[in-house]
DNA sequence: ATTAAAGATGCATTATGGATGTAGGTTATG
DNA sequence: CATAACCTACATCCATAATGCATCTTTAAT
């Protein structure tokens, strides 16, 4: 019962992010595009595994991805446009959290614990549905000193 | 991010416990223990691994084993006294759904992320701890039909 | 055009931990 | 003492997450 590396991976990429770019002033020198190897760079990751979270979340509209030499990627929306539990969901797969077929279980048609379950999974996505990745820059400045000199 | 079925296990005992003694009448003769065997049987189940969960059950007394010859367990506490949140956290085992150390994420001092994973996470067995064995045995008959059909 | 730098893609491999198996020990009944 | 049950400590298997590798495609700079 833990969340994948891979989606806590795609939520720091988005942290990277947003705090870059809500860092720029708005001239128009946006800075270079951040790039998988910045991400791997700062936060000590594999260059496949993260690779493979980029490309989703660029899937998923939440970043644009650049390809080609200057390349690189940058958020697709506002931070306060990217809600935490679509994101989660998202990279994370929504399965149920208990497998009830596969294989079946004999008490499944007077079994009450599913629907328990899942009503408190959702509980859990409702209350990630409250905050964007604006909540998570609230230390902006913090994240941006530690990236700088987490090279 | 699913339960282990270690966990189901573990409830689908208590069900079945719940269920049997439920239903028995209230006379000296309480029937025969419930055996790991007879879980095994009624839900197809590994032997070695129900052992285990049943040990767990034991040690956290919820149920009372038995051993040596004619024993086996029964429920230790009233079904309403066993609330879910508790045997999900017990068995699932409650480390925070995202790990920040192990290796350690640079991001760790201005990061909001895991605080708002924890939050939810703690909503969620707050959501499960409304609930007890009880509500489990709602359809208790159906249940005692398919546990004596599916030996 | 050429080259280099970037992401895209598919497949192979490794690591982790849950799930299962084996073997024997311990306890209680009769 | 023999048997039937749970207890305990391992060992092994297996699913899947995590990672690695090779190659392709796209784009910008030269
Ligand atoms: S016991 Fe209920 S929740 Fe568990 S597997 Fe069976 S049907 Fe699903
Ligand atoms: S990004 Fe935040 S939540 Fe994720 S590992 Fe780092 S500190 Fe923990």
């Amino acid at each position: 019962m833990q969340l994948k590396k891979y989606t806590d991976y795609g939520l720091r990429i988005l942290m990277y992010l947003g705090a870059k770019e809500g860092a720029q002033t708005t001239d128009k020198e946006q800075g270079q595009l951040t790039r998988i190897r910045d991400i791997c760079d700062t936060f000590d990751l594999s260059v496949n595994h993260v690779n493979k979270v980029v490309h989703h979340l660029g899937r998923l509209n939440l970043i644009e991805t650049r390809r080609g030499k200057n390349g690189g990627f940058l958020l697709a929306k506002a931070p306060g446009e990217i809600r935490l539990d679509f994101v989660i969901r998202q990279l994370e797969g929504d399965e149920p959290w208990i497998e009830c077929h596969n294989p079946y279980c004999v008490a499944l048609p007077a079994c009450e614990l599913n629907g328990i379950v899942a009503r408190g999974k959702e509980l859990f996505y409702d209350y990630l549905a409250q905050f964007t990745l604006n909540d998570l820059l609230k230390k902006q400045g913090q994240l941006l000193q530690i990236f700088s000199t987490a090279s």
